[in-house]
Order: structure tokens, then sequence, then C-alpha cells
DNA sequence: TTGAAAGCGCTAACAG
DNA sequence: CTGTTAGCGCTTTCAA
């Protein structure tokens, strides 16, 4: 490019610009941008009017190398931020740390261990003062060193590995229990669970859960709404069907809705996770429902505090269920 | 506390105590964390134990600070990140920034202005790469000098104030006229409008984009889904009802179904915005989508074109909508 | 191929 | 109250 092609030079103002400017020193300065007392009015007026005619804004970079101190910026990885449960998460998280004048990075592992491990560590390398982490692997035993130097990591919806730290789950195994036993009350003797797979810690848990509650027939591999109303119908086509259907998370649910719907069924549904608009599914269901911004929340919260120096041995923090009954109560057709 | 309680000096070792353990220079063991060339395989293999050892990971404030690099983090700032909404265009938006080795830090302006500007210039401070705005002020003038020292800013959503800037824009009047249209060919001639404000610009277009089509009687202050079904009832009760409605977006929509489905209307229905599992809604409806996603994808490839040096005159990039069926189609009662 | 010295922009610790 | 000096941890010269 042609140097005297008019741009402005990209180069940005300084301290020492704005000192220059100002005709004062640029510890001045530093003391004037960060508000510090005892200093004249007079030279006030001036470095302000020179940060306003140079378009001076402090390097953050600079400040945080320099003077230690944090870097007002906690990292949140999830595995997928467009997803409501994580988005829900996100923003619980992101209000606790805007209530501590602190920004959040979030990143999606996309369930990918090694993507994951690289997330992380870029973000300890960017010296973020805390990481919130949905485990997508099994092992997070590369973050000890940084936990050792003071690093606050707090897992939440599922329990990280191989390092002790705060961990925040919901209960969801009574949750799972108690939908199942709510069926039973009801007369349901023949009840279906539809999962995808019992890797996944959550649906592990729930599949347990309903076990413990009573004999259940499970069905796993259901990953998506398609399947789940596949295999719906393929069960009550099958001899001695289910008279309820137990779901684990609300993709299933939703399939499960749909089938029983365009079929007429009465079978009885109970579905793990509340969702958007469940209020308006075409027939009555019951769900599992608990409060996702206060997973985000709370673990926030307990990464704050041990930002702010606790140090207690490690908390697990388990959030209750409830369940509520969601749907139309007319039935369609 | 007492310094001899065995806890681990929270200092992290830098590359002075790596070169020191290795028994090398520290511009070694820069090139040697820097992957750079021309270093002995002999020499490597020391700092890389050392790095082992001491748990060392380059600060990457430091290495920001000295090599004048970017930070490899953009700025994105929403309304609210729990809204599905918000959440893919973050979504999109950290995809493409992984793409390009960047994080993402994602925040809410809650529609205040002031929270706005706090925020955008606190991201200026950190100096990110970029910005990526969903405007909630009218003037975004406070942005110039960083813009003329080189910060690329893209608004999406809607357009910015008093700033020159790339924008990417869904065709709100267009989608709007389209929806109006649509009731007109099925020979609908009385069609309610309902809206919320008209400050909000997508709103206004929405709103204006009807009155191109068709004279419409219009509704604002409707906030909420509440407050639509409301409305709709008393619509529905008054003299001279209409006999479709078109709603600006989907609380609106959603709200107006639930009062529809209540009373049996068979009242057409068009909304702004598509919505998870408006196919499961209790009875027809049309919809006007669009793809989420590319809105902030374009934004976000606009952004990285001008960060990677694009110097062309601010560009507008308009999305197009288009009219699906939604709802189940068997009457509900 | 490796290292010593300087310095990014800022603030801590002094001295005046 | 204000200024000078040194240095955060790293990378960029530039010698060796």
């Amino acid at each position: 490019m042609d140097p005297r092609s008019g741009h402005k030079p990209p180069r940005r103002p300084t301290m020492v610009d704005v000192a220059y400017r100002a005709g004062v020193s640029v510890k001045t300065v530093s003391r004037v941008v960060n508000n510090a007392p005892y200093v004249q009015q007079d030279l006030i007026d001036r470095v302000l009017a020179a940060v306003a005619e140079l378009g001076f804004r402090r390097n953050g970079i600079a400040h945080t190398l320099r003077s230690g101190r944090a870097t007002s910026t906690i990292g949140l990885v999830i595995e997928e931020i467009a997803n409501p449960f994580y988005a829900t998460i996100a923003a619980a998280a992101a209000e606790v740390a805007r209530q501590h004048d602190t920004l959040l990075i979030t990143a999606s592992s996309e369930e990918d261990p090694d993507r994951e491990q690289h997330l992380l560590l870029d973000l300890c390398s960017r010296r973020v003062d805390g990481l919130l982490v949905v485990p997508a692997s099994l092992d997070h035993g590369f973050l000890r060193p940084e936990v050792q130097m003071g690093l606050p990591v707090v897992f939440l919806d599922r329990p990280g590995g191989g390092l002790e730290a705060d961990t925040v789950l919901l209960d969801n195994r009574g949750g799972a229990r108690d939908g199942v036993r709510h069926l039973l009350d009801q007369g349901h003797r023949r009840i279906a669970v539809l999962f995808d797979s019992l890797r996944v810690y959550t649906m592990k848990e729930r599949v347990e859960g309903a076990q413990e509650a009573s004999p259940v027939v499970v069905q796993g591999g259901v990953r998506d709404p398609d399947t789940a109303a596949r295999v719906v119908g393929e069960m009550l086509d099958a001899a001695d069907p289910p008279t309820a259907f137990f779901s684990t998370n609300n993709r299933i649910t939703v399939g499960i809705v749909g089938e029983l719907w365009r079929r007429g069924s009465d079978a009885a549904l109970v579905g793990f996770d509340d969702f958007e608009l469940s209020h308006l599914m075409p027939r009555p269901l019951t769900v599992i429902s608990y409060d996702t911004g206060a997973l985000g929340r709370e673990a926030a919260q307990l990464l704050f505090s041990r930002i702010d120096g606790s140090r207690s041995g490690p908390r697990l923090v388990t959030l209750p269920t409830r369940l509520l009954q969601r749907g139309l109560t007319t039935v369609v057709g």
C-alpha cells in the first residue's frame, strides 16, 4: 500500500502519547485513566482531553501483564452453544460473571475429547480466572498442573474425571425414579424406557434410576425424534405392547409425542427434561423438570467463590427435579 | 495462611524457569514452545522435559503484548444468550471463529444502550480482533476511534447507528409482505397484525412490510404470548372479527396458536419466525422462516474477511425468508 | 543454530 | 501530589 494514501496510522496511541500531549508523566496518565485519587483537577482535565483527542483506550493486555491481576475472563466449555439447555447454562453463567465484572468465553467441544482438551488448555494459556466445564471426556488430568497453580475448575451436568473439583449435577437418578413411580401409581406395569447411549453419564443415571423403581423394558440407540417414533411404532405393533413410555431426554419425548398422536394411542408418557412449548403438545404428558439456569448459576457462583479465595474441599451440589403435567388435555384427532 | 502449610507456590513457571531447568537460553525455550525450526533435537527434548516437569504453559498475555499479534478473540454482543435466536447466531459465529483459531466472547446487552456501550468498549480494551454487534442503541459513534484504528465491526439483525460498518440483515419487510399476500391469496380481507413495539427495528420493518401488501388492522403492545392470547380473544369477540392473523414474532405466534386452539377458531395464522416444535402445534399455521445460523455465519465471515485485510466499502447483506406450512393438520378438539 | 539485550504498554515501588 | 525507574513474560532484533 502507498504510505501516503491517507490511511490513519493503525498504531494505537499509548499512555506515552497521551502523556506527551498533555504535558505530564506517564504515571499521571495511568492515575487518571484508572481513577486513582490525589491528582489535581487541572491535570485530570488535560489528560482526559488528550485521551479524547487521541482516541486512547487502555491496553488491557499490558495492564493485565504488568499488574498481575485477573483477566476478568472465565471460560465455559459446553457441547453445543445452540442447544437451549446449554444456552440457558451459558446465560446464567454470563449473568453471574457480569456481577463480578467478568466476561465469558464460551466454546463448544462438540463431544470431542481432543477438542475439549485443546480448548481448555487454550483457555489456560489465555489465563482465564476460572473454568466451567461440561465434560466431554472421562479424563481431565491434563488440567492438574493448572489447578495446582491455583486455577479454579467447576464441572457441571456431568462429573469430570481424574481431577478433584467442584461439581454441580442434576438428580438424574432420583428424577427418573420418580417418573417411573408416577407411572406405577397410575397402574402401569408394562413400561418401556427409551434412551440413546449408556456411555452418556446423564443417560446412564436416568436409565438406572428408572430400573430402581421397577423392572422396565429398555431400548437404547434412540438418538433422535424420528428413531423414537419408529421404535414406539414397533413396540405398539408387537404383541403385549407397553402401556406407558418413559423417555430419557426431550428429543426422544418429542418423537414419542408425535407418534402417539398420529396413532391416537392413549399410552402414558413421562419424559425427562421439560422443553419450550411442552404445554402446547397435542396430548397430555408428564415431564421431569429442573432449573437449567440454576445449574449454570450454581456452578458459576461456586467458581467465583474459589476465585475469591475459598479453599475448602471439593464440593458436590445436586439439584432437584420435579414432575410437571404438560400438553393439551383435550386429545387431538 | 501458614507459608509452611504445604501449598504449592501459586507462581506459574515462566520461560526463564524452563530455560534454567533445561540449561538453555530463554530464546531457545521460546523457539521450542513455538515450534520454530532450526533447533537441535537434543535441546528440544530437554526443553520439553522441563516444560512437562514444571507444568509450564505459555503466557498468552505476554505473548500477545510483545508480538503485537492478534488476540485470536472476537466479541459478540447480543441481547440475551438464552434466547434460541441469539444462541443460534452465537453458535454459528463461534464455529466460523473456530475455523480461524479464534475464540468468542459473548455478552448480553439486555437491550440496554449503556450496557452495550460499556461492553463494547470493554471488549476494545481487551483488544479483540473484531466485534459482532446486534445493536441495542441507535448510536455507535463511540466506536469510531477504534474503527479508525483498524478494528472491524459488523452489525447483524439490525443496522447500527452513526458508524459505517458491514451489516447483515434479514429481509423483514419482504417476508412480512409475502406472509400477508399469502393470506390475501387465500381470500382473507380482514387481517389483524399483532406486534410489540415499533421502536424495535425488525418489528417496524415487519409491520410496514405487512402494510405494503394490504390495509391491515394493527395492534401494538403485544409483548408476550399471554397478551397475544388476550388480544386475539378480544378481537374475535368484537363485531366484524378478523378472519386471519399476522404475527410479527414467534412469541406472539405461540400465544395466538394457543388461543385459537382453545376457541376452536378456524382463523388463519401466519407468523414471522419459525420455532422449535412448530410442526407439533395443535393447529395448522404458516411461518415466515429464515436461516438464523446464516445470519451469524455471514456476519462472522464478513468480520474475518476484514480482519484478514479486506478494505472495500461497507457491505450490506440481506438474507431471504420463505413461507412454510407448520402445525398438525388435523384440528384439535 | 543459539544467545544476549532491548522493549511491547502498562503499573509497582519508590523518590521527590 | 507527581515523576522516575524498573520490570511483568514474552518475542524481536542482532550478534556470535
